[in-house]
DNA sequence: CACCGTTGGGAAAACTCTTTCCCAGAGTAG
DNA sequence: CTACTCTGGGAAAGAGTTTTCCCAACGGTG
């Protein structure tokens, strides 16, 4: 009865050492082995093809080589290219990655991150804009808080109240640079898809865009403002209801990248070209949506480079104080769905 | 000081009970504990906020909660899709997924794969096509049979040369419906964008287009299959290629969609419009892609859906014969990209 | 009322490692 | 030559669960 694996001790019989031995050879401890012993002990454990157990390491060492990532949804484009760059940072580190995903449910969020705790993950990094709920951020933060008891770091993408380290896009300053943009080119009049309104990232983005204009002595009216599902389909949906309104505007303004490229598909089913009729700029610079037509003028971030350096931050286990923040400044990327207005 | 952490064995002495019987309540295992003596484990255990430790369940049970699943990239919205999938049917269970990237690489794709031994992984989803090369396959065929003897499954999408259950896209007959729509359009002379030539995937869609075209009685030049790589950038470089050497073809298609995006982006910056002067047809259907212009005439694979099978298939473990082969059929997308040639 | 089967509780072994502690032997200094 | 310090080996004690095995109590049958 042949049970599949092979357990350290038979390693060890088979070596002739004890089991302390064994361990010792298998992973370098401070202690020393003898040449002799350690190559008995190597040549024995590669021929029996002995593979430790992990949940007895786990068990043992009281800490294991999991990394927890969190991501609203993984076949949305943000957050796989997050994903790519946690990826890469774990692979190296030899860490073993959980994916978890929330589908934008607080509650999935908590359930994952106990898993994670129970599992004595290493460290979590949490990616993706929370709402600006009170509530739900209490249960998290206190979730969090267990983590760290237990030895866990936690690192946040983009979002900056709870209390743990984060890489946050400079969404204020991107958007603003953004809207200084648009109206070098010559636009006065602006509409803006505005996303979830309780969505932090989305609102620092109207934030950021809205201060700009005003100190260029622009008024943003109300009615410009349409809020909406944070989705390709959410900007579909919201072009529609704005332009059934009517507008007076020369450029839309969609706070992520997605929701333009809604927004320019319903644009075009409306009879509207772009950037003619309206110029569309977007936020996020999504690389699958590069080759969009006319391509998306919008604010790239450095997506993978922001996982990987919150991975960094959630491993860098020696930092002990305040909760550290590293911005990422988005660039703007002129291209072809803004044009100056025709007068 | 405080371990961070509450074990079984606490909240059973706290609840007045042997360790057994709190482990009994905690896990309903098939004995029976009075309703008085359950709900006092119960509540101890809600107020010292117990949370189990996986490793020593994994340990005592020999056998985990987690799930693997392993892809090429996961910035690929072909591999996020799938991911997706997967995610959703491993979440609805309760297990834990972890994820691997293998950069298309053979090492790191046995290097995951024993990780997730070593914890004891209940089921693996391999997704993404192999090469065809004969002895990394023979390596990988080692560990699936290692976990297998383990008691573990595994499920792999898009590839059947391994012995494991299979989901797999019918890249013959998708190309070949695909083939025919474009001859009913009047097409005659196609290029191909064929992809890496040792790369499954992309050999499949080829033959299945290319026995079409004979199945017509047309023939396909050899100067018009031109290899690269399956990214955006080797559609694009491939595109180059095959113009700069001067082509006759009405009609190119790209074996993946991605491949055709870099394709029409390449077409754009030599002058040429789609699909005025040159149709263009992809494969896959990739969601975030739906929004290009011309929109991209292609097959549509269920990725998302094709990912939950395969979980599905890897987490079904009563079945022990032969390997099982899902085969999904892809549908025709006829959209922008293509139109009849002119004469 | 004796016997038997069932029910529910607990003690303890098992799971596979890591690590502490102890010990023998070798080397070194006084 | 003794005493002391290293060095490297092994026995055994954990780590936190699950599960087997044993036992007491109880209810029903003849």
């Amino acid at each position: 009865m042949d049970p599949g694996y092979v357990t350290l001790e038979q390693v060890a019989e088979h070596a002739g050492v004890s089991l302390a031995t064994a361990s010792r050879v298998i992973n370098g401890s401070t202690r020393q082995v003898s040449q002799r012993l350690r190559e008995k002990v190597e040549a024995s454990a590669h021929e029996l093809g002995y593979l430790a157990n992990a949940s007895a390491q786990t068990l043992a060492r009281n800490s294991s080589s999991l990394m927890g990532l969190v991501v609203h949804d993984i076949a949305d484009p943000y957050f796989s290219q997050i994903a790519a760059g946690v990826t890469r940072y774990a692979e190296e580190l030899g860490l073993v990655l959980v994916l978890g995903t929330t589908n934008r449910s607080t509650q999935a969020e908590t359930r994952i991150i106990s898993a994670l705790r129970s599992h004595r993950a290493k460290a979590i990094v949490i990616a993706g804009s929370r709402t600006t709920s009170e509530e739900s951020d209490a249960r998290l933060a206190k979730e969090i808080e267990a983590f760290g008891r237990q030895g866990g770091r936690v690192a946040l993408v983009s979002q900056a109240t709870l209390p743990a380290d984060t890489v946050t896009p400079n969404n204020h300053s991107g958007a603003a640079a953004l809207a200084q943009h648009l109206v070098a080119q010559g636009h006065r009049r602006f509409a803006i898809l505005a996303g979830p309104p309780n969505l932090r990232t989305a609102r620092e983005r109207l934030d950021g865009f809205h201060c700009a204009l005003s100190a260029a002595g622009l008024e943003l009216a109300h009615h410009n403002v349409v809020h909406g599902d944070f989705t390709r389909d959410g900007g579909y949906e919201s072009t529609r209801r704005l332009m059934a309104l009517g507008t007076d505007a020369t450029c839309l303004f969609a706070v992520n990248d997605v929701m333009a490229t809604g927004a320019i598909a319903a644009l075009r089913a409306m009879g509207k070209t772009v950037p003619e009729d309206l110029s569309v700029a977007g936020f996020d610079d999504i690389p699958t949506l590069r080759d969009l037509t006319p391509s998306l003028t919008t604010v790239r971030l450095p997506l993978e480079e922001m996982g990987e350096r919150a991975a960094a931050l959630a491993l860098d286990s020696d930092h002990h104080g305040e909760p550290r923040v590293v911005s990422v400044e988005g660039t703007v990327m002129a291209r072809e769905s803004t044009a100056p207005p025709r007068n």
